[in-house]
DNA sequence: AAGTATGGCAACCGCACCTGA
DNA sequence: TTCAGGTGCGGTTGCCATACT
């Protein structure tokens, strides 16, 4: 037996809500608030709606926080490296943007920012939202060219790893990663010798990473030091600081 | 001017988690 | 401890406006 259906979808009005439902649910919200049960307000509000949509509504459209309008850079550039710490976990992004909600930030990212990322990636020379940086690493920790076998025990001894699929199967980081899904370099956490490295790696490759593959991600500079051997320690990130994806 | 494609956004769906009886 | 109801969340859909042919 399924779990009962948490209104009688027959009896509820379903798609785009009218000036005066808006009304309504505003002037009974301010009056006596959600009562702690979303379910049950329609029916006291005198809405023919189910309760999930009201909550949605109010959430997403007609609470007085909220910010309608486009987005500036700064929430572009928040967005982005947030997404790039913890993936598409669209409330805690919008838990920094104050008036904006997940659904806004994901629309905005589905819409605009994925594109306008893939579109950077693509065209390195051109127009991105990266700034841009020397090879063979860019600022959003991508290699710009292809990362060699040669180069990857130098990664693993800091503990860092190349996703996979940047370059094709034919690459042969590939058999590193199976399960990995771009060409961004990252971080397993702090290796601090080569065998904890490695083991690191290895973990990932078995798809054994925190949160489901979601890792930090610090970006082009120390990378950089790494695959031109420099000895300087000056770019090693502090930990806090993850500058993917620009 | 009409038809079609695309982009943007609001809303819905269904699952997982939380909470209280 | 169990279970049902409520809530939160991410993914997806569908509608409408605009751009393009």
């Amino acid at each position: 037996m399924g779990r009962a259906p948490c209104c009688d979808k027959a009896n509820v009005k379903r798609g785009p809500w009218s000036p005066d439902e808006d009304a309504t649910l505003i002037r009974y919200l301010q009056t006596h608030g959600t009562g702690g049960n979303w379910i049950a307000l329609p029916q006291k509000a005198g809405l023919k709606r189910c309760g999930k949509s009201c909550r949605l509504r109010w959430l997403n459209y007609l609470r007085p926080d909220i910010k309608h309008g486009g987005f500036t850079e700064e929430e572009d550039d928040i967005i982005c490296s947030l997404y790039g710490q913890m993936g598409s976990r669209w409330s805690i992004i919008a838990s920094h943007l104050p008036g904006r909600t997940d659904n806004d930030i994901k629309n905005h990212w589905n819409t605009k920012l994925k594109k306008k990322l893939l579109a950077s990636k693509a065209t390195p020379a051109g127009p991105s939202l990266c700034v841009p940086k020397p090879e063979p690493f860019n600022n959003c920790g991508y290699p710009s060219q292809n990362i060699t076998s040669a180069t990857l025990p130098m990664l693993a001894d800091a503990g860092y790893g190349v996703l996979t699929n940047v370059n094709g199967p034919q690459n042969p980081i590939d058999t590193f990663f199976p399960s990995a899904e771009t060409g961004r370099v990252f971080q397993f956490g702090a290796a601090s010798s080569s065998q904890e490295g490695s083991e690191t790696m290895a973990a990932a490759a078995n798809g054994d990473v925190e949160d489901g593959g979601i890792l930090p991600d610090y970006g082009f500079e120390y990378l950089y030091d790494l695959v031109h051997g420099s000895t300087t320690q000056d770019h090693k990130p502090d930990g806090a600081t993850p500058i993917f994806p620009c």
